[in-house]
DNA sequence: TACTTATATAAACCATTGTTAATATAATAT
DNA sequence: ATATTATATTAACAATGGTTTATATAAGTA
């Protein structure tokens, strides 16, 4: 019946910016090109071999990283030399850490907060139980 | 071309079951519901009104979340209470670490590695500077 | 029994996206 | 200039997936 959201994290605009770079970072040819990147700076055809795929599809994914500003270029003549964007990556490790990270997890999980009222309607996160 | 991987993270089959979490995660509704989750035991009705979002939408994405392992299902009555499942948390968390944890960044990256030889032919992660 | 209530499931729709094949650009070498 | 090399871009296609609407299940209540 779709009423206004109540929980904190779903009125945080921050979980949109958060899903948005997991989304990028869920394919997991990008995902091997990041892990990757650490190792340190890799041009296209690198990438390419590395990963067994072909050239269009290399810079494909290479574009939509950059897209997403989680690496840069560094451009050389014809070759392309791509890198991780360091503070991107240490933002998203912060991001992640604060909605996902196994430090939220409090002592007594899962600390038994019943959620319905008798009567069936949804209760408002702070609303003890009846 | 397409040859064989030559890079530790694009054999590794690791990679692919984490880009499957994080693919189930990268939903914004998702990431909300897991995020609301730290704070206790949720049932639907609470999830849909918390996140402002329609009864069967709610149960499809704690449906998806749960096929993946990352949450779990207690019944009451008619009541579904879902709860994290800290195994799961704890072992994305050590995964997401492993894989793009800001810990894994050298120093002097990027170490100025040059890519490809001459020749143009792309070289191996492990063959040095010609 | 009949009537809510909480949740799950199914079908249909629409938008997004990964992949391939083909082509373009732009720098370098002959 | 011509050819080759490295990379980017485009169009087309197939598949996936989020959302809505409608319906089903199943437990409680009158």
């Amino acid at each position: 019946m779709a009423r206004k959201p109540i929980f904190k994290c779903a009125a945080d605009p921050e979980a949109d910016k958060l899903s948005e770079t997991l989304k990028v970072i869920s394919d997991s040819k990008r995902l091997r090109i990041l892990c990757t990147l650490f190792s340190g700076e890799k041009c296209v055809c690198e990438i390419e071999a590395g990963l067994a795929i072909s050239q269009p599809l290399a810079s494909h994914h290479l574009g939509v990283l950059r897209e997403a500003g989680l690496i840069k270029v560094r451009k050389e003549g014809t070759w392309s030399y791509y890198a991780l964007d360091l503070d991107a990556i240490r933002r998203l490790n912060a991001a992640f850490k604060e909605y996902l990270g196994a430090e939220r997890i409090p002592e007594d999980y899962p600390s038994n907060t019943t959620c319905c009222t008798p009567s069936g309607s949804a209760r408002g996160i702070e609303k003890a139980k009846t």
